[in-house]
DNA sequence: ATTAGGG
DNA sequence: CCCTAAT
């Protein structure tokens, strides 16, 4: 059964993709919707969890239903084909940064903070208060978000290429250089923030519904009072010996882990309050904005090790009015990570793969935390614009200019011939091309356009047209840059073995390959390389190809354009879903390693005229519905405290008040849902009621297990009994 | 939006 | 953690 979310504008692209002679492009803003983002939620990589900081990774977590999910949709790396194209789009994403400011975004320090500024922003209670606070009002500040998903991401292929006709312009050539770039990108954008939107009025500070005002919400009310629970066992004389602390906090939990908020706003340069810079309503805003700086400290902190996207800060930015606003967020939501190892039987060829160490399988821990888990505010929250076209997609234009300049498309032809008159690029090329195979075909394609899995941006209404494009441009880097893949499918197949040769995989000449489609998915493994920013010889201005943003007025002309190094633009979020690699990365290096490998000898595709070759259809099997999943949240395992924590809570309201024990005890931890909690709390009593030695993961103390057992004990009795009878709301207490 | 359960 | 059904 499809999954009704499946329904959404995600379908159509699918179906777009399934036809094979369309051409599809990125054309981005034009359809834009303003809408405020609830939540979103990740994925997980196969494996799945990841787990940044922490040395004690529980492997239970690892989810095999989740692996098993995944599976299926990973896809390949092919052999130099792949490399040629991967190479070619990042070199194009490089290029196009270049120009648009990504020098601002790479500094990893100032994105962090701006991540964080971010996430505070995304607590509702503060956020909302900030806007209000900050004076953002429609009128200064767009209060509105805007919120874009771009969608879909495999790549389309063109189908048809009309013969002649795409090649002469934009052809572009792929260097063996590609693969360098390919690791150094990935690796200086290692790490994406994490976002989290929550909606619900429920988290509101001091917001707390839960009343019954039966004796038994009075019971609760006092830190110092004991427990229904405790009175109980105290009256019984079961009591179960506790060393922990009687009650704890609310906040204590969170403080534990909480960082001091000089951590957000550290660097001063990186801070930037939700809503305009600084000062004015800071003052203005108390404590809770205390708060959810810290909770969000502590997110980040957990992950952000694998998450923080470097991402563009401005300082002053605040040029504008509210400009402090301004965020954005990205969410990358490619459920698709990783590579499943069901695969692994397809090829026929499959030959082992030599790993190679640039681009050691690297985690990111990239989450985007949705706060709230419906379906339908996925569906109805996000929506999702794809943008196809034309052929002046946005990559076109970049592409077609300096001949040499990588562009997406990738054209081969018979090396006898000569090539494009275009440039040096070739020579070099081709020489190595000829070392790999002497007299053999080459097979030519041309690929149009990819399409970038999903995009999220949040940004103001009141931010300027330029700072739309740059987030835009950020985002797709990002993507890009966070390690990309392509995989090859052939007759809808995906071809595994990135050693075999096109021929061997029926990609020749000779054959049909209107059944040849690549995916752009991303790259669990990463380069290690540090490259920060390897230098790309190739070179786009991305601006132009997102040239057609220009055209949408902006809401409200604002400064930021000006300020191009201060980066006034909005902060853009990426999330991620970086897989952990221990688990199923199994396959994955395997590609990559041979990807590498194999580009060493062929990795370029000599750029030639274009051909005839018919439209290499993008494939697309399962695609379609793929892109449309949402990433599954990346694991964060709970903390001793924070168990404790919930123990308390749960001993003081009992289960299936799950709400309330989330906003007593979990409130700022933006993370942890109520269903979260009440996991939990499930695992926990499991946890409890078997031995030690099947306890998996970080130990939870005994005394913790023995409460927990104890209060699901009595808790349960208690829902016993007020089944059977309704009425007496003290029971609660007396018992 | 929450809860309760199964996966 | 995810997903669903039922509230």
């Amino acid at each position: 059964m499809d999954h009704a979310q499946r329904g959404n504008g995600l379908g159509i692209l699918g179906d777009a993709s399934d036809s094979p002679t369309k051409v599809e492009v990125f054309k981005t803003l034009a359809n834009i919707r303003y809408f405020r983002v609830l939540k979103k939620r990740l994925d997980y990589g196969s494996s799945g969890y990841q787990v940044p900081a922490m040395p004690h990774v529980p492997r239970s977590a690892r989810g095999k239903r989740s692996v098993r999910k995944k599976v299926d949709d990973n896809q390949m790396c092919a052999f130099d084909l792949l490399a040629t194209v991967a190479g070619k789009l990042l070199s194009e994403r490089e290029s196009s940064l270049t120009p648009c400011n990504i020098t601002g975004t790479s500094n990893p320090t100032t994105e962090k903070d701006v991540i964080k500024q971010d996430q505070l922003d995304n607590e509702k209670p503060f956020k909302t208060e900030a806007f209000d606070q900050g004076g953002c009002d429609d009128s200064t500040l767009g209060s509105e978000i805007i919120f874009h998903r771009l969608g879909s991401y495999t790549s389309k292929e063109h189908s048809q290429m009309p013969n002649a006709g795409a090649l002469s312009p934009a052809s572009a050539f792929v260097k063996s250089g590609n693969r360098d770039v390919f690791a150094g990108e990935s690796v200086s954008r290692g790490e994406f923030g994490h976002s989290l939107h929550t909606s619900t009025t429920a988290q509101k500070c001091g917001t707390r519904r839960y009343c019954p005002g039966s004796v038994e919400s009075g019971a609760c009310e006092g830190d110092g009072i004991k427990t229904p629970l405790q009175a109980e066992q105290r009256i019984t004389g079961n009591v179960i010996a506790r060393s922990a602390p009687d009650m704890y906090s609310l906040a204590d939990p969170m403080d534990l882990d909480a960082k001091p908020p000089a951590l957000v706003s550290s660097d001063s340069s990186a801070e930037v309050p939700p809503c305009g810079d600084h000062v004015p309503y800071n003052s203005s805003v108390p404590q809770c904005r205390d708060e959810m700086k810290f909770s969000v400290a502590r997110d980040d902190d957990e992950n952000s090790s694998g998450c923080t996207n470097p991402g563009t800060v401005t300082t002053n930015a605040c040029k504008a009015p509210c400009i402090g606003n301004r965020r954005i967020k990205k969410l990358l939501a490619s459920k698709y990570w990783k590579v499943g190892p069901t695969m692994s039987k397809d090829e026929e060829l499959s030959n082992t793969v030599e790993m190679k160490p640039v681009f050691r399988s690297r985690r990111m821990s990239c989450t985007r935390q949705r706060t709230q888990r419906s379906s339908f505010k996925r569906r109805k929250l996000f929506e999702r614009f794809s943008i196809s076209a034309s052929d002046g997609g946005i990559f076109r234009e970049g592409i077609s200019n300096p001949p040499g300049k990588g562009g997406i498309k990738v054209e081969a032809r018979h090396s006898a011939v000569t090539l494009h008159g275009a440039n040096g690029a070739l020579s070099s090329t081709r020489g190595q091309k000829s070392s790999y195979e002497s007299r053999d075909y080459h097979v030519k394609f041309s690929i149009k356009s990819f399409k970038v899995p999903e995009l999220f941006i949040e940004i103001p209404e009141n931010s300027t047209v330029g700072s739309l494009k740059r987030t835009v441009l950020e985002a797709v880097t990002a993507i890009l840059g966070r390690g990309l893949r392509v995989g090859v499918l052939l007759q809808g197949r995906k071809v595994r073995d990135d050693s075999k040769t096109l021929r061997q995989a029926g990609i020749s000449h000779g054959e049909r390959l209107d059944n040849l489609g690549f995916t752009l998915e991303p790259n669990p493994t990463q380069a290690p390389a540090p490259l920060a920013n390897p230098e790309d010889p190739h070179l786009l201005h991305f601006s132009d190809a997102i040239e057609p943003l220009s055209r949408i007025p902006p809401a409200n002309p604002t400064p930021d354009q000006g300020t191009s190094d201060t980066t006034p633009q909005p902060v853009l979020t990426f999330i991620a879903n970086c897989p952990e690699s221990d688990h199923d990365s199994v396959h994955s290096p395997a590609d990559v390693s041979s990807l590498n490998k194999t580009t060493g000898n062929s990795r370029a595709l000599v750029p030639v005229p274009p051909m005839n070759v018919e439209a290499l259809a993008v494939v697309p099997l399962r695609k379609s519905r793929h892109s449309e999943m949402v990433q599954r949240r990346i694991r964060r395992p709970f903390t001793v405290a924070e168990v404790e924590a919930l123990v308390q809570a749960v001993e003081k309201l009992g289960t299936g008040r799950w709400r309330d024990v989330k906003l007593r005890a979990f409130e700022n931890a933006k993370h942890r849902t109520y269903v979260d909690l009440k996991d939990k709390w499930k695992t926990l009593v499991h946890t409890a009621r078997i031995s030690p030695q099947q306890r998996r993961g970080e130990p939870v103390p005994q005394e913790l297990l023995d409460r927990v057992l104890s209060a699901h004990a009595y808790w349960s009795q208690q829902q016993a009994r007020l089944q059977v009878k309704p009425p007496p709301a003290e029971t609660c207490l007396l018992l």
